[in-house]
DNA sequence: CTTAATAGCTTGCAATTTGCAAGCATTTTG
DNA sequence: CAAAATGCTTGCAAATTGCAAGCTATTAAG
């Protein structure tokens, strides 16, 4: 099975990250977490794609369980609690950003404005750091509406 | 929702792809494909992840229907088909190789060779043109068991 | 030419997962 | 204290999945 080429990239370890995010909505819910801002369970249910309550209840416990998110009690407000990414879901970005970029590149309903193309096509390291940033600059924030 | 931040990557379209590759199985075809030079509905079948037979001809119709694959009688035997990536499905291995990176990165249980993370973490650009070209040049061989 | 074997599916059916609606506990607001 | 909001849980119908069996077309063997 395995050739003798110098250069063949023979192992290809998937299951793991499909175990964790491979269904319809796993990867939206980082996403929200990235781009929205998202880090309360109401904002993840008035989201556009509308998952299920109970799915969604799962789907945090499940990414939870697996250290991509944290869940801690709002200081501002008992009765919600917030959200946040660890380290190990922040370094989905890069994952993200590609599947992004290839949406955005085939998606003829999907428009992708002309700045973003530019750093996802040329300056890909960046537009992962300023992800990045840009989320760890603005959790925590009061209204996030 | 939009703040008025020069660098904020506010849209975020992945509901493409995942519409198209949200399930377990869609993302390891196309790593079959591209690792391990499955072209044939048995070499899918006798996988290591045992996909069922009705799940594996649903998303090959799937991804054909969406351009990720195409299909055409094999020349040298008849009662065979050989499934083939498109442009279109190529295009996902920076999207593939990321997500391999971060399993090989968290996962324990994964041993990815030394060399194989210095490509990932330090040429990442290289290592999709290695995949590419890996691909490119073995298939249609008569023989890939 | 007949029979058997192989590849690529399709079909039937049970088991699991999903989606929707309703309900419930805790906290905050009036 | 009553009402509303938040973060869930529960029940149930519908959809999806997984397994086994079967079916068709092509090839191989006798």
């Amino acid at each position: 099975m395995t050739k003798n080429n110098t250069y063949k990239l023979t192992v290809c370890p998937m299951t793991y990250v499909l175990e964790i995010l491979g269904d319809k909505w796993s990867f939206l819910i980082i996403r929200d977490m990235l781009f929205k801002g998202c880090c309360r369970y109401k904002q993840f249910i008035d989201s556009d794609e509308g998952v299920a309550t109970n799915i969604l209840a799962d789907r945090l416990k499940k990414l939870t369980k697996h250290g991509l998110i944290t869940q801690c009690k709002d200081p501002e407000n008992g009765r919600q609690k917030l959200y946040h990414l660890t380290e190990k879901g922040l370094d989905l970005i890069p994952s993200i950003l590609q599947l992004v970029k290839w949406s955005g590149h085939y998606d003829c309903n999907t428009v992708l404005s002309e700045k973003i193309m530019h750093y996802l096509n040329e300056r890909f390291d960046e537009a992962v750091e300023i992800v990045r940033n840009e989320y760890l600059n603005n959790r925590h924030q009061p209204d996030q509406t």
